[in-house]
This record gives C-alpha cells, sequence and structure tokens, in this order.
DNA sequence: ATGTAACTCATACGTTCGTTTGAATCGAAC
DNA sequence: GTTCGATTCAAACGAACGTATGAGTTACAT
C-alpha cells in the first residue's frame, strides 16, 4: 500500500476528472484515499495546492514526452514535415500516464476539466516548462509552414490541444449524443493524427 | 430595464461561463443581476433548472442556425461539399447568441464549461432538437467523405465542437501560454472553417 | 375601492464546505 | 526505555452554500 500522499494524489486525480475542482469535496478524496480529513492540509496545504501538486504530476511526464520526441525528430532533419510534427506533439497527450491510467481517460479529463474551468486557482500552476515546450513546437511548425501568421498558428495549436482534450475526455463520459461513442486507445491516436495533420497543413486563411 | 426573470438568465449565463457550474452560486448570481436571492427559486425552481433554462437558450439558436444553413445547401445540391458542411455547421457556433454576447464569447464559455463538467445536472438537459441536427449533419458528411467509418465520422465530429468551442471559450480567458492569445471575431471563424474543412477532408485513417 | 394574482423581499433553516487544532500514535535513534 | 520528529486522528470552527417561508408590494380587472 502505497503511502498517503500518494493515495491523496491518486483520489484526486480521479475525482478532479469526473466532477471538477468545484465539484470535488477534499472530504470526497481522503475519504477515497482511506485517509483522514486532515491530510489534505497537512501533506499539501490546502486544496488548491493539491489541484497543482495533481497538475504538476500529470503534465510532467506528457512535456517530457512531448520534448523527447521532438528531440528525436529533429536529430534526423532540422525541419521536419508537418505529419510528424503533430504525431510527436499529439502521441504523448494520448499515451496519458505511464501507469494505472484508464487508458489515458483520466489523465484527460482531468486536462479537459483544467482547461474548461476559469477559476484562477485552476490555472495558476501552469509554469515555464510547459512554456518552453510549447515554443519549441511553435518555433518547429512556423518552420515547416511558412506564410502562417503566428496568430493563425497559435489558433492551431489551440486546436490540436482542443481535438486531443476533449475526444480523450469523452472517452469514458459520452456526451455529444448524435454522434457515435468515442473510441479508446490505438484507433483514436491514429485518428487524431490523420486529422489534425491534415487541419495543419491546411493553407493560410490570412487575416 | 429587463423583466428580472430575464436578467437572472444574463447574469447565470455569464457566471456559469466565467466560472462554471459548482463555481457559481446564486448569490452570485442574483446580486449580478440586481434580483433578490429568491427570486431564482421562485422563477426556475432550483438551480440545475436554472442552468438548464440558460443551456436552452443558448443552444436553441444555434441549432436553428446550423438547421438553417444546412437546408440552404441542400436546397442547391444535394450532396453539398465538404468546406460548404463545415461552414455551414461551424458559422454559427461562432455567431453564438444573437444580442449581447461579446462576440460569442460567453455562449462558447458556456459550451465549453457544458462540455467539460462531468455533472449530471450539467447534462441533462440536452434534447432530442441537438441530436435531430447532429444527426442531420452526420448523414450529410457521411455522403461526402465515403470510406470513412462512422466511428471515425463520429470521431471527427467531436473534432469540430472541440475546435470551436475550446477556441471560443479562451477568447477572453487567455490559457494555453506559449502561443499567441486567441482572437476575437471574423479572423478566427475563418481560421476555424479552413482548419475543420481540412481535418474532415483528410482520408480516413482506417481502424 | 377592493380583490386577486404575480411578484419581490428579508430572513432563516439545515447542510456542507475548507481549514484548523491539539491530542494520540508511530518508528527509529540514542 | 526514552526521546523526538513525523504522521494520523477525531473534533470543531466559521463561512458559504441551496432552498424554503411568509409577509409585503405591485399592477390590474372588476
Amino acid at each position: 500500500m502505497a503511502d498517503t500522499r500518494t493515495q491523496i494524489l491518486d483520489a484526486a486525480e480521479r475525482l478532479f476528472g469526473e466532477r471538477g475542482f468545484h465539484g470535488t469535496s477534499v472530504r470526497a478524496i481522503t475519504e477515497l484515499a482511506g485517509a483522514n480529513l486532515a491530510a489534505v492540509g497537512y501533506h499539501f496545504g490546502s486544496k488548491a495546492e493539491l489541484l497543482a501538486a495533481v497538475a504538476r504530476r500529470v503534465i510532467e511526464p506528457i512535456n517530457a514526452a512531448q520534448n523527447a520526441e521532438l528531440d528525436r525528430l529533429l536529430a534526423r532533419t532540422p525541419d521536419p514535415p508537418v505529419a510528424d510534427l503533430v504525431a510527436a506533439f499529439v502521441g504523448p497527450l494520448f499515451d496519458g500516464m505511464p501507469d494505472g491510467d484508464e487508458g489515458g481517460a483520466r489523465t484527460s479529463r482531468l486536462i479537459m476539466t483544467i482547461l474548461g474551468d476559469p477559476a484562477e486557482e485552476v490555472r495558476a500552476w501552469t509554469g515555464a516548462a510547459e512554456d518552453a515546450v510549447r515554443d519549441r513546437y511553435v518555433a518547429a511548425f512556423g518552420r515547416a509552414l511558412p506564410g502562417l501568421s503566428p496568430e493563425e498558428l497559435g489558433f492551431r495549436m489551440r486546436g490540436i490541444l482542443a481535438v486531443a482534450a476533449v475526444d480523450r475526455a469523452e472517452v469514458h463520459h459520452r456526451p455529444v449524443p448524435g454522434c457515435p461513442a468515442p473510441v479508446p486507445g490505438e484507433a483514436a491516436r491514429r485518428w487524431a493524427i490523420t486529422f489534425l495533420a491534415a487541419a495543419m497543413s491546411a493553407p493560410p486563411a490570412g487575416t
């Protein structure tokens, strides 16, 4: 049995992802973790700091993988094609956490919750590491897509995140009625890369 | 000055969009609306039913516009090209509510909140109307994109919603650091249509 | 003017929230 | 076996929550 701190992180990750930040009570987290109510205050200081810890733990391996994939690409050629850049960026989002995640769905639901939750406390933890990774990809996409304004490139980068996060978040949620339910695993990953590579390769729409 | 019921709907739409369902208190809504705390109970019954009313008011004009655009397209040709279908589906999402919406951002933030909020009460109102519209577009896209499995088509439909909702939701939020900030108005609409038309037109990735 | 229905209001109820407290418990070092 | 830092615990705090109540106010038909 893992230590209390880790079990609280696990429980919080699951519940924040399933019910959002405001929708999850500290009591629900500690109950699921089999820990005492006060353990959150002791180990993390506050509910908001617990969310920051959860978010860090989720995002760090994704960032590391995105960086590694880009390194691998750039080692081969200084100007990788768009499709490879998309795969390198999107792949880690579909891998999610290395272990214990239900096919990455928990992770993505959490990312979706964070993306969707406007509260400052939910967003405050975003650090320099994420920015650095994103900057590297923006630069690489910019070279692969000359003629695209920085603003439109930014729009497309956000589009990538949106598709990946929303789709994965819904794997176990089943919203958007009227469409067939999302598909877990390898198929969705390949669909996303195909979908987004074509999207990124579109000619500039201009201002 | 509009009647109390409308002012509560306006305030609730803004606050639900900005802070989510659980993050918005009935007191905050009535205060912003300049109404009494009990007015929500009197006019809507409960906070959850207020959300349902807000969601209906937001989504109905979007659905109607999507239906009308598709009618217009089908009147011209029985099998419209993908780009036209994308424009017809995405356009109304960028138009948002006809009046008083800050360029549609309020609306989309609300949609994003709903998409991202896993609570059953947030999702319960989705009705037959939305399903019908989506079914019509799924059918039209299916004819325009033969060889695409229903599952992959469902994936792409969700991709459209994700891009539109996330982008618009962030117009006034400024998340995703490392990318230039989102752009309001006409540019984003054209970028989205270009981006998504290329994405939808991609060859099938297969199972 | 008077009755009536629609509405607004101040106030209170019971619950749940995040956080804090101080005592109890544990494990290893000495 | 005692000391001590680290951790866990039950209990309680005040604040904020959604909702309910009943009196008060308005507008209008009669």
